[in-house]
DNA sequence: AATGAAGGCAACCGCAGAAGG
DNA sequence: GCCTTCTGCGGTTGCCTTCAT
């Protein structure tokens, strides 16, 4: 198990690649294949250490990548078996044909973490985020909301896009849900792929269609009660008629964060007793909220 | 038009496991 | 069984670009 003594070599260069380095990369690799990255630099003649050379190729050189903006399937496959996988990147990666490790990395880290923040949920757990400072922007847009909606008279009650300073994010959010969905943008299908996450129904078929999923939105979505604690709901005056943005299927719940492994061992044959191995959670093994992801995927029965 | 902030992405670092001697 | 080497993975960093003021 010892240290690689590849990167310990001075001398070697670092950083960008140039496009003469790459070139001699790739015509190396197309006509001997890479075979032993640590020999490769110096049959390619290339002043890079082996390590670089291989994450190069394989996260940028190699043929078979994809490139440019990942699909709406794509971004639902990669919330899909993050739930279920966790950070484990290259097992994700299998999932999406042409789509590096790293790429999938970097966009979890720039998009899909910071919408699930956004919308309010742990982007570990993928769920409703419970602690009360950790869902305070929420609350505040909603106690923004609620004021609006208590100005409003009953029934004509219309989200208003920038409705308050302190509100945007979440405010923004509820918007794009709501007023959107039906509309096949963006914003529609991003809070779609983000819906299916709790509805059980819309996980089913990660590969629906975006209209699909909208669909499924508006059918699913309901605003029954606030993803915080229940002091925080009193403390705001959320009961259950109030606004709440973030249950958004069908009709049950999903369990609280605290009953998780309680719904494993109680539950054994609602489809939520399936444990995952992954790693985050807290290492008890996560019950999976929604009862099936690929179901008859040999990959994911391997997680399993 | 200039400047600072934020976002996005490529690449590096260090750890862990597998393989081979 | 132990040690060394190699490969792969995930986390993190830093640079470049874009956006806002």
């Amino acid at each position: 198990m010892g240290r690689s003594p590849c990167c310990d070599e001075s001398g070697l260069k670092k950083g960008p690649w140039t496009p003469e380095e790459d070139e001699k990369l790739l015509q190396y690799i197309q006509k001997n294949g890479h075979g032993s990255w640590r020999t490769l630099p110096r049959l390619a003649g290339l002043n890079r250490c082996g390590k670089s050379c291989r994450l190069r190729w394989t996260n940028y050189l190699r043929p078979d990548i994809k490139r440019g903006k990942f699909s709406q399937e794509e971004e639902q496959t990669i919330l899909h078996l993050h739930s279920i996988l966790g950070n484990k990147w290259s097992a994700i990666a299998t999932h999406l044909p042409g789509r590096t490790d790293n790429e999938i990395k970097n966009f979890w880290n720039t998009h899909l973490k910071k919408r699930l923040i956004q919308m309010g949920f742990d982007p570990m757990t993928h769920r409703p985020r419970t602690d009360f400072f950790a869902a305070l922007p929420q609350l505040i847009a909603l106690a923004a909301l609620r004021d609006q909606l208590a100005a409003d008279p009953p029934g004509s009650a219309q989200l208003q896009p920038g409705a308050g300073a302190g509100v945007d994010s979440a405010a923004t959010t509820i918007d794009g849900i709501a007023s959107t969905a039906a509309a096949g943008s963006t914003p529609d299908a991003e809070a779609a792929a983000l819906c299916a996450l709790c509805s059980p129904q819309g996980t089913q078929d990660s590969t629906a269609p975006v209209s699909a999923a909208s669909d499924q939105l508006l059918r699913s979505c309901t605003f029954p009660e606030a993803p915080v604690s229940s002091e925080a709901n009193q403390g705001l005056g959320y009961g259950g008629a109030d606004v709440d943005v973030f249950t958004c299927h069908g009709g049950a719940s999903l369990p609280p964060l605290a009953d998780l492994s309680d719904a494993a061992n109680n539950h054994p044959a609602d489809g939520c007793s399936a444990t995952a191995s992954s790693s985050f959670g807290g290492g008890a093994g996560s019950p999976l909220p929604w009862p099936e992801f690929f179901p008859d995927d040999p990959f994911i029965t391997d997680f399993l």
